[in-house]
DNA sequence: AATGAATGAGCATTCATTCAT
DNA sequence: CATGAATGAATGCTCATTCAT
């Protein structure tokens, strides 16, 4: 039996320790997310245990995803908000620091191309709502950022923030084909590798941004 | 027992009658393949029957796909080999024909996001590379329109097909959540309804190839 | 594999094997209704093919019950409406056909005795209704049978019948304890061994209807 | 952390109030045992804390079958121990004070409808014992009381009670399912509704009653 | 005495594919 | 050619009880 932990901060070493586990056993895999029994033996702990600590096993997931996509909110605020610097060198700066931060954590993408619903479907409605409302809460305020930093309209920032979402995700997706690729795009000769989509994202992203904001 | 298919015109009939109830069911459901079994019940076969025509459920998927997508390459050879016409009405006339057809193909965009490699894993290698090597086919030389029409490099045009994908690939998989949608941007304010989708689509690839092309 | 059941009659015989391999497993067993891997291993079929004759697990015991229960009432009915003989003989002639009948099948009153709601709960709505369907249309022509032969009023031998179930139900479970046995009356010394359940039902059965129809 | 309980007096609180929070929990519920984190949360003590005054959750639910069965049997010697009254008002006095007490106690028949064993698998030998001694007690000497008052021969009046209790126990179980009830004598027009079970089960009784003395 | 974190066995069901008929 | 019966692997979660604190 694990050591107990009563404490606070031991509880939340625990959490910690589950995620920990999760995030590599789902970066290891196959694309799919771990089962309950292999999350909890790489904790350390017994499958109920995992069970003290989250209500699904889809919850730990959604955990990851929320810890991995704050920081990028984050460092816009605190890109943008800096008063000096020129308009386009916080951009870039943007998308480096938004590449290399996808670079260090592949299970976010890997995360958001789970299947339709995947994490939704067993996930509590309160857990799914608690997520949601942290999750738009931050990314209002990165998109307001944005916005007072550029001087465009209401909403735009969150706009803009989405769509270059969109795009670091869709070109993820078509990134991640093995030797057998089949999607669009997914041509042997036009295949990105994993490596390669770094590049890739970090070109069409300023082209993106360029065009949102001629 | 269904009439036997002797001739191939007959044969063809009934692989169209089974990709046509394919769609439909998927289509209609909830974002997931539809069961071998569905399919067969909904072409009015028997399951043995489907499997005469299709190696595995996912071959006839990766069909569906083939043929949403093949207009679209052919419709960018046609709209950009046309000698009259400005350039960027060639381009907003390709971006207006995309969204379009992805209004009325809806099955396009989901089977393209279906968990990474639903598709693929279940598909022998000879079919997987069979529909590779004709959807590559067609993208080099759609592509290789737009580099002539747009006097660009040579393999331009294919990157910039590709990132067009993403993007709409990207938007849409954001739009696809319900009231219960967790992913990444899609707080209950922020979500994008599917009718909103396509303005999106149309505003963001405007965007893009503004930049890509400045 | 199994040989094939293509005839209606195989089919049939196929799904009275499983039934019966259900009733020998649940009546060796200790109250709880067996494991469908259980159910499946008996009757020399595979997990997935006891499906194919049998929505739920439930079901089959609720066939169970219907078959078991069926010929009690047929019983009642070619009892009662034969046109001579003494009243109080064809009661006599019913008591002792129902103890034979349960002493036959011990699975009717341990399947009645399952907690509540153990069938109900994994039942679809449809299959749960059709066999209440059945029973009931039996179980009111039996009733009716009682009330035309001892000339009580309508409904009245439907009651009696009901209540006379209820004994019987209501005894057995007293007489079910092993030596660990609690429940009330329960008592070392007053335990109703399975066998003098018998009799007791023979004789609670007789003061109740001499009751019944004083 | 409740204050800790010292005196005997304040031991005995505690198990009150556990019994009381257990046999809430279980007459609110739907027809199972509760779980013991929720007869700990409502009892306002930890679930070790439980367990320090039950040996198994199970236990808990046998002290309150006790608690309840004990009174009617001292209805019964009281009622029939009395000198001058009618043999059948006493009787109908039995019965009317059964049927009060059960409308009042709904525990009593839902515990004793559990399924097969699931009090007794999961107490402590020893523990059953004494239950079932204490019960026996109790149980043969209000047999003993109605054998004198009724002039029965010995042991007559414990069976009588023993079939009392036994339809008490069958109708109810006939009138515990639900709109999806299914068990035999369960058809939708048939089926007693809670409300019925009272009067039916007084009705069932006095024929019983009659039958068993005529 | 009181607490509550940790444990871990147990199980119904689906569905792609095959191949005997 | 068409049929459809048979197969069987794979997995999340609960909850009574213990015992370290």
């Amino acid at each position: 039996m694990a050591q107990r932990a009563l404490a606070t901060e031991d509880k939340q070493a625990r959490q910690a320790a589950i995620l920990s586990a999760a995030r590599d056993l789902f970066n290891e895999g196959d694309g799919g997310l771990p089962t309950a029994s292999q999350v909890a033996a790489a904790s350390g702990l017994a499958k109920g245990t995992v069970y003290l600590y989250f209500q699904t096993k889809e919850e730990i997931f959604a955990n990851l995803l929320l810890e991995g996509w704050i920081p990028v909110m984050g460092a816009v605020e605190s890109i943008f908000r800096a008063t000096k610097g020129r308009r386009s060198d916080k951009i870039q700066a943007f998308i480096e620091g938004l590449v290399d931060h996808l670079d260090g954590h592949p299970e976010l993408l890997r995360l958001d191309s789970l299947g339709p619903g995947v994490l939704e479907k067993n996930m509590t409605p309160e857990a799914l709502r608690a997520y949601k409302l942290e999750f738009t809460g931050h990314l209002l305020q990165a998109g307001g950022c944005i916005d007072k930093a550029l001087h465009l309209e209401e909403g735009r920032g969150v706009q803009i923030l989405m769509r270059t979402y969109a795009l670091a995700r869709g070109l993820w997706q078509s990134a991640q084909h093995d030797e057998q690729g089949l999607s669009v795009g997914v041509a042997p000769a036009l295949m990105l590798t994993p490596d390669a989509y770094l590049e890739e994202l970090r070109e069409a992203l300023t082209e993106y941004w360029r065009g949102a904001l001629a």
